[in-house]
DNA sequence: AGTGTCTCGGGAAATAATTCCCGTTCGATT
DNA sequence: AATCGAACGGGAATTATTTCCCGAGACACT
């Protein structure tokens, strides 16, 4: 752990313009790491905690865009913030399309850059909650026994045990024990808390 | 009903624009429509189906922009694919974070305009699908009395009828009642229907 | 005054689910 | 050979739910 539960990082082959927004980000109250190129920021370990990148787009290597796509397909948690000097619409099209949440132009508004990196944090944290919560769901479907999966996935769609039992060829009794477990294993009481 | 569930609409106002859009539409198959600005568009019966909307972003009066907060304002289901000349990278973004589809610039290239316009309708009935849901199950609800939505509240919060029926300080048998004519107002047979 | 709806209540009977106990069989691990 | 977990099955007792029947009081609308 890094201590913090957010992070900004800033990638751009400035060096100046690194020293400006770290500064920014800084005074406005967030934890903030620059890199000078996409493959930098690649080489750190991976942040716990939510992240917003803010990216130029015309870089030495790896572009923005390209970074952006890389990091979707790693399923990252990342939100990204573009703010460059060389953009053109369909380079602002395509990045939104991707999912950025901004796509700013130099010279830039101190103010409206914080709040996208606000959006950002906020978007992240929103994404790395959800997958928390599968990632828990799973975890626990997973100690299921495969048989009582397959019980309990009737028994979310409301068939009662008689009718399972029908379905699964099996004695009633049988299923009455495996949706037990089931309960158990997941922690729940009823079935509204199973859906 | 005007028969078709899609529809496509440029709204233009460059004459020959539009009679280039149309004729493009109508080779591609969908059937589309044409206003010479956003008020025309505004004035236009609402359609019963998926709409995409293909905009010019300057136009007399009512700009794409513009019209694209209206129909937001509105709750439409209008999904908007923005065609212009006259396009900025600031404009673009914003186009895009309000939920535009795509935006072109002109010159555009046929099969790319076709492809959004695809996706633009793709989307618009997946949005109509959503909402008819949401109503739907609303207008089940909103058959329920007071009473009955109460007790439908703690059914799928998962409680006993004997734990409900001590909530609401009432009989068990009260609760059972409420609770058979939920089940038969919302048309499920099982509580896990109901969740 | 009558009508209708909502809420409340009881009884009785059938069905469903839960929770204990007991056991067997099968296959993998050790 | 022994052990373990998983799946299977039966019995019995308890509790919960569902589905019928019945009626009473409150309140609004006409």
């Amino acid at each position: 752990m890094s201590g913090a539960r957010e992070l900004v990082c800033a990638v751009d082959d400035d060096p100046s313009v690194r020293r400006g927004l770290r500064r920014l980000f800084k005074s406005a109250g967030y934890a903030a790491e620059t890199f000078a190129s996409a493959e930098d920021y690649l080489a750190r370990e991976i942040f716990q905690g939510s992240i917003c990148l803010v990216l130029d787009v015309r870089m030495p290597g790896l572009k923005g865009p390209g970074l952006q796509e890389a990091l979707e397909k790693r399923g990252a948690c990342e939100q990204i913030v573009f703010l460059t000097g060389h953009g053109d619409v369909p380079t602002a099209t395509r990045a939104m399309k991707e999912g950025a949440v901004d796509f700013l132009t130099k010279p830039f508004d101190d103010e409206e850059l914080i709040e996208a990196v606000k959006r950002a944090l906020g978007r992240s944290k929103e994404y790395l909650r959800k997958r928390e919560q599968r990632r828990e769901a799973r975890g626990r479907v997973d100690k299921l026994t495969p048989r009582e999966f397959e019980v309990l996935c009737f028994v979310v769609m409301g068939l009662l045990n008689k009718q399972i039992a029908a379905e699964l060829d099996t004695a009633e009794k049988t299923i009455k024990v495996h949706r037990g477990r089931v309960m158990q294993k997941l922690g729940v009481t009823s079935v509204a808390d199973l859906v």
